[in-house]
This record gives C-alpha cells, sequence and structure tokens, in this order.
DNA sequence: TATGAATGAGCATTCATTCAT
DNA sequence: CATGAATGAATGCTCATTCAT
C-alpha cells in the first residue's frame, strides 16, 4: 500500500521533504551572499520548489533564518558534546570545547559568522537580535562557574567577561581560520596556552 | 560679533556644514537602528536638510556608512593615542589600549559595534566587506611582533592568531560593557589578567 | 460555455493576458504621451495590473518599449504583405507597399511615428538606436536592387540613397495624414506618381 | 572710459558672453547624448560657468533646446540663402537647396538631426512639438506652389505632400550621409535625379 | 551678473508576501 | 500540499529648478 511503503522508506511527512530542501537551500544562501542579499524567492529556487512553498513552512523570511541558526547551533551542540564527551579535567574539557568549535568552523565555512550575524541589528541594545549570543555566552559562564568553584580559575576573574571574551574570541577566530586557511590546531594551541596560561613567557 | 566669530571658530564651507550634520545624524541612526533600517531619507530629515542634500555629499547609502566607519576609527585611534601616549612596558601599554577602547565604546555606545558589521556581508569569504577590522588586526599584529621580539610574549604564540582573537574578545566586550552597564575597569581588570597571566590561579 | 470558450479561442498562459494588456496599455500610452513621459506605473494601471507585474514581463521600461516596437513592426509586415500579395510589376508592388504603410499609419495614428522615435538618442552615431529603421532600409534597398537588376530603376540611381529616402518619406506621410487627416489614397498618388515619374511635368 | 572700451573691444553685453558659452555647450551635448540625457548642469559646466548662471539665460531646458533649435535654423537658412543666392531655373534651385542643407548637415554632424527631434513628443498630434519641421515644410510648400503655378512641376502633384516628404526625406538623408560617410554628391544626385525625373528609367 | 549648495517631487525598480488555481 | 503570477508599499537615487550669498 502507497501510505505504508512511503512510510518505509522515507518516515517524514510530505512536506517534511520540502522543508528540508528549503532549510538547506538557506544555509547555502545566508552563508553565500547574507541575509539580506537572499531573497525567499532565491532559497525556493534553489530549493527547486515553488515560491509559495516557501510561505508553507515558514511564516516570514526571518523564521526561516531563526530555524537556519538554530540548526547550526544543534549541530554545534552536538559537536561540543562529540569532543567533550569523555573528556575529563578543566584545561582538556576547554580544549576539546575549542577543538569542537573551530572544526565544525572549518568544516562549515560561513555557517556560524553567518548564524551569528543578526539580519536586523547586530549586537544592538534594540534587544531585536537573535539570542544565539547570549545562550552561548550563558552556556560558557556556567562552565566558568564551575570551575572557579573548583579552584580551577583564578577567584578574582569576572566570569561573565571571561564567558564574553571568549565567545568573540572564537566568533573571530572562526572567520580568521577559514579566511587565511590556517588550521585549526595551530589556532587552538594558540588560543589554549593565551587561554589558560597568558601570553607572557612562562618560566618554570 | 558673529561674523568674526565664525570666522574664527568654523571657515567652514557652505557645504561643510550639511556634511557634518549629515555624518552625525547618520551615525545616530546607523547606531539606533543599523544599516538596512536606516534610509537616506531617514538621515536627512534627521540632519535637517533636504533629502537631495544627502547625495551632494554622498555618492550613495554605502559610502555614506563607510564615512561614518571612517569617522569613528579616527575618534578611536586618537583615544588609543592619548591612552597610550606616554606609557611605557608592555603590560602597560596593553592595559591602556584595552582601555581607551572600551571607554570610547562606553561613551559613544554602539558605535564601535555598528561601525564593524558589515552592511552587506559580516566576515564573509566574498571579500565585500569594510576593512576594518583587518585593519585594526594588522595594527594588533604588528605590537605583538614587536613585544614578542622583545621577549615580552611567549615564543611559541602565534601572533596572528593572537591579534584576531583580541578584536574578537574587545568588539564582543564593547557589546557587553554597554549591554550590561559593567563598569570599563571591571572588564579591563579581568580581561588584562587573563590575557597576561592566562585564567588558571597564579601560584606565588 | 464560458470555459470552454476560454480553452477553444484562448489557450492563454495565465501570465500572457497580463502581458497582452500591459503591451496594449504601453501602445496606447508611447503613443499618446511618448516614452518619456510614460511611466511603467502609468502602463500598469493603464492595464489594470499591479505595479509589480510589469517587472514579471519586461526586464525594464526600454524592453517594454522594445517590445511594442517589435509588435508594431511585425502588424506592418504582415499588412505589407497583405497588401503586395498577389501583385505583380514592380509600379503595382512599390504603390501597393505604399498603400500598406500608409493605411495602417492611419488606421494605428501615432505608432508608426512612436515606434520610429528612439527613446534615447535618435538617429544618433552612439549606436544605441532601435534599428527599425535600418531594418526597414534595408529592406527596401534588397528590393530595389532587385528591380534595378531587372531594369525597373534608372542604374544611375545610387539605391541606398534611394532606400533610406523613401523611409524619411513615409515616415513623415504617416505624420502628415494623421495630422492633416489627408486621404492615403491622395498621398499615395501623389507620392508613387513623384517616386516613379518625377515631379516634373510629363510630356507625351 | 571702461563702458567705453568694452564697447569696442567686446560690443555685447557682460552677460552675452556666458549666453554664448551656454549655447554652444548645449548644441554639443544636445546632439551628442540628446536632449534627455544632458542636464542643464552638464550644459552650465561644458559651458565653464556656474549652475545658476544657466537659469539667468534661459527660463527652463526646454528654451535652452529652443535656442539651440532656432540657432541651427538660422544657420541653415544663412546656407539655403548662401547656396541659391544667384541662382536661377526650378531643377538649379532645387538642387542648390539640397546642397545646402546636405553640406550643412555634413559640416554640423547631428546638429539637424537633434534639432527635428522633439523632446517632449516628436510628431505627435498632442502639438507640444517644436514647429521647426513644420516651418520648413511651409517654405517648401511655398516654393512648390509658386513653381507649380510656373508650370514647373506636374498640375496633378499635391504641393503639401510633396513639401512633407521631401523633408522627410532630407531629414533622413541627413542621418544617412552622416552615418555612411557618403559624399553630400553623391546622395544630391540621385536625390535630386529621383525627384525630378522618377526613378524609371530614361527613355530618351 | 554670477554662483553652487540646497531642494523635494519624481523616477525606475525591488521584494516580502498573498492567493487563485 | 504545491504553485508562481500578482501585488504595491517601499527603496535608493536623480534632476530641473530656486535662492542666499
Amino acid at each position: 500500500m502507497a501510505t505504508e511503503e512511503k512510510v518505509l522508506s522515507t518516515p517524514m511527512k510530505r512536506g517534511e521533504k520540502s522543508r528540508r530542501k528549503l532549510l538547506s537551500a538557506a544555509r547555502k544562501l545566508f552563508v553565500e551572499r547574507g541575509y539580506h542579499d537572499t531573497r525567499p524567492q532565491d532559497i525556493s529556487r534553489e530549493a527547486g520548489v515553488g515560491h509559495g512553498t516557501f510561505y508553507l513552512h515558514f511564516a516570514d523570511k526571518r523564521e526561516c533564518f531563526v530555524s537556519f541558526v538554530d540548526e547550526a547551533q544543534v549541530e554545534l551542540q552536538r559537536e561540543v558534546e562529540r569532543y567533550s564527551h569523555d573528556v575529563d579535567g578543566f584545561e582538556e574539557r576547554l580544549r576539546a570545547v575549542f577543538e569542537a568549535v573551530l572544526k565544525y568552523a572549518v568544516a562549515n565555512p560561513g555557517v556560524l559568522t553567518a548564524a551569528m550575524a543578526d539580519p536586523d541589528l547586530i549586537g544592538s541594545p534594540s534587544g531585536k537580535h537573535i539570542p544565539i549570543v547570549d545562550r552561548w555566552v550563558a552556556n560558557w559562564k556556567a562552565f566558568f562557574d564551575v570551575s572557579k568553584e573548583n579552584g580551577r580559575i583564578d577567584p578574582t576573574i569576572d566570569t561573565a567577561v571571561l564567558a564574553c571574551a571568549i565567545v568573540g574570541q572564537l566568533n573571530a577566530l572562526c572567520i580568521f581560520a577559514q579566511k587565511t586557511g590556517a588550521s585549526a590546531d595551530r589556532i587552538i594551541d594558540t588560543l589554549a596556552r593565551a587561554f589558560l596560561n597568558g601570553i607572557t613567557p612562562q618560566q618554570d
């Protein structure tokens, strides 16, 4: 029977396939041309569906962008968990997260940058921005707070500042990695050392 | 006497005054609403001049934005020089620059953020972006290279990565400072310590 | 029945109807007000479609004008062929073409004139002009060349000059016919006689 | 005395010089770029005067164009009179006028064409057009009427049609001469023969 | 008389969104 | 669910004309 067969071969609702194609096309175009130079029509054409179909799956262009961001967010989170899964120790975990983020950035060029670029007003006080950055900052802060309690972090350090700084760093370095083609490992080395021990020469 | 005063204080060409008003209005609106939500007409109205006057001074909207960025760039540079003018020593200079940037960011909320947000495509590989970020990264790298030669920086550190990271940090922290209202001094303390000595507890 | 009739008489794609309405409106307005005094918006309104629909069918205003010219060209060509279809003899053919052109001009007042008026630069050396005139001149020249070989035209006559002159004449007379309301037949009489035998009195 | 000196050296009002420069610039630009692509500002710049000066001499852009047309008209008239001054006989006079017009057209490329191209609506029934064409047609008609009375023209010929046709021919041939670089003499030969004797072979 | 900065209505064109099919 | 023609408010920009200097 047709329905059953469909369910067996592709266990997704009829429309789900269009949605996937649209999201995939959206990711490609948002990354390549940016939010403002990408029209819903472009996305639909790239996805190979009719223009009207776009609005069957997204209330508007912005919601499509948010979906793209969410997808990237989930993917990155998965990577972070994969890299830091069975890693113990503060420094090792830190390094593992750096690795997850940078390798994801290299493997998905432009995605993180595009996802963090608010289409309307980046980092503006208007509060309209997509809270992906805030979420990440919050995650880092929580991690640092725990580490601070465990004595792994200098108690005079302000963890909120630290969390914010590290997100800024990673964001900048993702662009850097992609632009210069520098190996993720090399970046991670410098970043981890500087972050953990500072940039002044080590005297031991 | 009015005429005399005018001549003495601002011997300004007729058109220069409009340009100032336009740039000032542009700064206000680009910061408040972002590039894409600011129409040349809005800028003109805010400046109190006719719509056509805008195009007497800027070839197009983008050139106006670039002028705004240049202005901010010059102002910030001036602050950095003022703060680090007669400061000796690596750590002191570093701290002075942090101070200059963060205090400028607090005094001019949103300006640096808006100036670094490329209207068309942020950090994209398309190369269309306004190179303010690249310039800053280059400046920092030069500074770190010298410091490295002088033995003030761990020789295994990659200065390009470092320069990029610090710009990312400062950018993020400017937003943070403005959003949370955290005192610049508090941020600088954490930032400088982390940067110089790392975030791990100091054992002396 | 309406549906059936539609299918039978005009099995027209959805968009084709708009295009027809737009072209028809464009013809009316280009003729009445000229290219420069006709806005795409006027054409859309006259056609009873939205402003944006115009750009669904024409890349820009100029392409719309070119389409209008092409349409007129095709119509006129059809008339010329109809009139000269089963006409033999040089003089008879010439007269038939005169008749076709002038009657078309009278039946479609202003169309030929508007179509020959290049919107950007009439007859200029810049080469931007719409080559309808060139095409007509070329057609006439070919006709005269054949007639010359057949001994129907004075061999000392330069057919290129002749072709150009006749197009100029016809163009001017189309305007004349329309403006003065002179009967096409009367014009054709004088024109044919002058062209064939010259304007000097016939002595036989 | 200053005034007297001025009068002696340049017997023209102060402003007359600007006017000349403007008209000369206008002619150049109207011919090169056409009416609609020539801004008053372009004319002023080309003339080397301030933009405001334009409106000191012309009420508006259109009046400037009309002045340009008038100037060309006067020049051409002078040429026609020069060529046909002491010429007797109908055919000789006709030929002389052809010569005057075509040689003027070759010597002043584009001027006649630009002058006859009504900026607003060429040959339209709206009546807005500059009446240079009408004037010429009227002149020709008067000439033909006299010639007809003198028995130099076939009495069955409609002189109004003839006058219109000849203006159309000349206009087209001016463009032709300029575009193909054909010698004026060659054109005149064909034109005069066709006009006087018709294009059919002469049997004598 | 001369200037050129200023004006703002007007233009061609775009694009997020809707809706009849 | 899917389509793509249709929409019209909105945009960036131009340009004939004015007017304070």
